[in-house]
DNA sequence: AGCACGCCGACT
DNA sequence: GTCGGCGTGCTC
């Protein structure tokens, strides 16, 4: 009987292949080993997901698969599934997920070998070569090289065609060898037992949410649920449920948005707990990557705790899946293979039999609305100790600091106590504007106006950051003023030296503080007290290690709503609510001054109030009224392509397609992204939208799957 | 992703 | 007339 298996690649390809698996390879292939096999021209590794008894009918010739890579699979059953899952929904590749749950070394190496031959020689020393050629046999005339080492030093860019033009002529001769690396074993890491006393400092609520989610973890089944409260009550639940998990031999996933939140955990969990865990980000390095690993596969962790991809981890006997700080974005992966790792967390954990414990302080709208509507919502005690925001109305006041502010600053100033004043939006001026022809200079690429920066004298596009030198005159009519318009974080720093001439001041904005030394060396002299008071954009809002200060300043804030799609109070509240973290000192005597044109917009209102369940409240009506998710879903698809030309037309006939084949379904776009992206590739989006979710994947099925196009899909039901 | 094929302008 | 640059499409 002769056996078929269905193959993916880690390669951006969202398709499997079939192959012929050879009696001698009948033994060893399984779902989920490693495999060789032929792929076009070359051999790939490549991971069996399925295995087939019944000769597919098909056509073309089955190739064969070469080698079974491990005897035992690689990849576990519940990883083989959950990432289907993934993959199927996401429309991204099988292959890139499962090589995420893989090691450095289980990588397989190409290693290739271009030698000189003879004739190539003779032809070279008779000059008789191109200059591309030549340039390659000048390389290759003392010893042979790889074609990788050929494409770095030789220059062309079509290194691989040049070598194969070259190998037909009989001028070089390329040996291709490709073996997988073994893995190499690390020491492993035992930190020592000391068990402290366990002060979870819970309150009732806590208790409650913690003892609700036990008893589920007890069942042994999936459920979902929901924390809501603040980060010290949240943590106090998360560390019972890590205990319970660790007590019962399961192993829990910690996954947190961003990784300067991974040092204070690391602390805590082995400090309170003395769990052992293993900390996966993208910035490891390969060695790190190999050893954690190890230590997951080994049973030599409790936990696995990390930023997204850490959802990947290969833990086996997984019982119990934390997603903190479920609101931010980072939790989405835009690039290819795309996919948004809060559901991903559902799917792993329904998957594992898991218990999954989303939380937040300001959960995103859609997140907090299922957890409310199939009840699994778990609100926690404030705990009143959060300083509301005086809102000051713009309209009122004429300049950019309003007197409130302006006298706040002036009392810290005089009792020598930092102030922070923030304004989302860098450079000088969001854009030039000629007051006797109207004109505002714009970017040539992107057509969205330029930022001024003062500092530099330099234009500025915000999107594709090309930047040319400042104008001093309207090139469409000479007029030689043009007025900044849009205030930003250098016109508020040099208002503030006017202001208090006398005070320490600096800003902190992705152009000032380029880089990480930079960075830190402004946050380090503010910790010190060296400076009074800290000008700064979102990006200030979002260090860590920034301790509270008496006086937090918001310009502004209702910048954030000029972007007009439906998230936007959404990210508003977020951020303001992020900022305002800023003046938790705990004693109460700091102050939050919010100033804005629109004091009543609810997301302003309840932010500076600091009351999610109100902002909830109001935005939920108007994404019911409009139709916005969560009352409808959403899906993002964007399709890249170098020419723009044949771009358009494919996403024309998606968007065609999705039109004719389901009039339930509102299609947005196509729209341009503007701007390039760093592989020179053009996006164009179309978003689909309707109230009948049920319809969209079976549109985006049909409608993707007969366009050739390079594309990410992004959705949310 | 990598690679082959096919189409265009610029050179022996 | 070919070379080589670039863009499109396919890989079981």
């Amino acid at each position: 009987m002769s056996l078929f298996a269905e193959v993916v690649f880690p390669l951006p390809l969202s398709q499997s292949f079939l192959y012929a698996v050879p009696p001698a390879l009948a033994g060893a292939a399984k779902p989920g080993s490693r495999i060789r096999a032929p792929l076009g021209s070359k051999i790939h590794l490549g991971f069996i997901v399925r295995l087939l008894e019944e000769s597919p009918s098909q056509i073309v010739q089955l190739k064969e698969i070469l080698e079974v890579i491990d005897d035992i699979p690689t990849i576990s059953e519940e990883i083989l599934s959950f990432t289907e899952k993934l993959s199927s929904f996401y429309f991204s590749s099988w292959g890139e997920f499962l090589a995420a749950s893989l090691p450095p070394s289980a990588a397989v190496r190409t290693a290739t070998k271009t030698t000189l031959t003879d004739k190539g020689r003779e032809l070279f020393k008779a000059g008789k070569l191109s200059r591309d050629e030549g340039k390659v046999a000048g390389f290759l005339q003392k010893k042979p090289y790889s074609l990788v080492f050929l494409r770095k030093m030789a220059g062309p860019k079509n290194m691989s065609q040049l070598a194969a033009r070259m190998e037909k002529k009989g001028l070089i001769r390329v040996e291709r060898e490709s073996k997988a690396l073994r893995p190499k074993t690390e020491a492993r890491m035992t930190p020592g037992p000391a068990q402290l006393e366990l002060d979870f400092s819970a309150d009732r609520s806590a208790e409650r949410a913690a003892s609700e989610i036990l008893r589920a973890m007890g069942r042994g089944e999936f459920a979902p649920f929901y924390v809501f409260g603040r980060p010290a009550g949240r943590q106090a639940v998360y560390l019972r449920l890590l205990q319970q998990a660790m007590d019962r031999s399961k192993k829990a996933l910690y996954l947190v948005p961003e990784l300067s939140l991974a040092g204070p955990l690391q602390a805590v969990l082995e400090k309170k707990l003395s769990i052992r865990a293993v900390f996966v980000h993208g910035g490891l390095s390969d060695r790190a990557r190999e050893a954690a690993w190890q230590r997951i596969k080994g049973h030599d962790a409790d936990a696995v705790a990390g930023l997204r991809s850490a959802l990947f981890s290969p833990a086996d006997g997984l019982g119990l899946v934390i997603v903190d700080d479920e609101h931010d974005d980072s939790y989405l992966q835009l690039e290819s293979p795309a996919y948004d790792a809060r559901r991903g967390a559902w799917l792993r954990a329904a998957g594992a039999k898991a218990v999954l414990v989303y939380g937040s302080s300001t959960p995103s709208i859609e997140g907090f609305y299922h957890a409310q509507k199939e009840g699994y919502l778990l609100s926690l005690d404030d705990d009143g100790q959060a300083r509301q925001a005086v809102v000051v109305d713009d309209h009122a006041e004429k300049g950019l600091i309003s007197q409130k502010l302006k006298s706040g600053l002036h009392e810290r100033l005089a009792s020598g106590k930092p102030s922070v004043v923030f304004l989302n939006r860098r450079g000088y001026a969001s854009f030039l504007f000629c007051p006797s022809c109207g004109y505002v200079p714009k970017c040539d690429r992107c057509h969205i106006s330029l930022a001024y920066h003062k500092k530099e004298e330099r234009l500025v596009c915000h999107y594709c950051r090309d930047s040319r030198p400042r104008i001093s005159a309207c090139p469409q009519c000479g007029s030689k003023v043009l007025e900044p318009k849009g205030v930003g974080v250098e016109a508020v720093e040099e208002e503030l030296r006017r202001l208090f001439p006398q005070a320490r001041i600096a800003c902190f904005d992705s152009d000032r503080v380029r880089g990480r030394i930079v960075r830190e060396r402004t946050l380090q002299k503010f910790r010190e007290r060296k400076l009074d008071i800290l000008v700064g954009t979102q990006l200030l809002a979002h260090q860590s290690g920034l301790s509270p200060v008496s006086l937090v300043g918001i310009l502004n804030p209702e910048a954030l709503l000029a972007f007009s799609d439906f998230r936007a109070a959404e990210r508003t509240f977020l951020a303001l609510s992020f900022m305002m973290r800023l003046a938790d000192t705990g004693d109460g005597a700091s102050q939050v001054l919010i100033q804005t044109a629109f004091p009543d917009h609810h997301s302003i209102r309840e932010a500076a109030r600091r009351d999610y369940r109100a902002f909830f409240q109001e935005e939920i009506r108007f994404r019911r009224l409009m139709n916005d998710p969560p009352f409808s879903a959403l899906a993002e698809v964007s399709l890249f392509g170098r020419e723009l030309r044949s771009l358009a037309e494919k996403a024309r006939e998606f968007s065609g397609c999705v039109k004719l084949c389901s009039p339930d379904i509102e299609v947005l776009g196509p729209a341009f992204a503007p701007g390039a992206l760093a592989s020179g590739e053009r996006r164009i989006q179309v978003i689909l939208r309707t109230q009948k979710p049920e319809l969209l994947d079976g549109a985006l099925r049909s409608c993707l799957g007969g366009i050739k196009v390079k594309k990410t899909v992004l959705r949310d039901s």
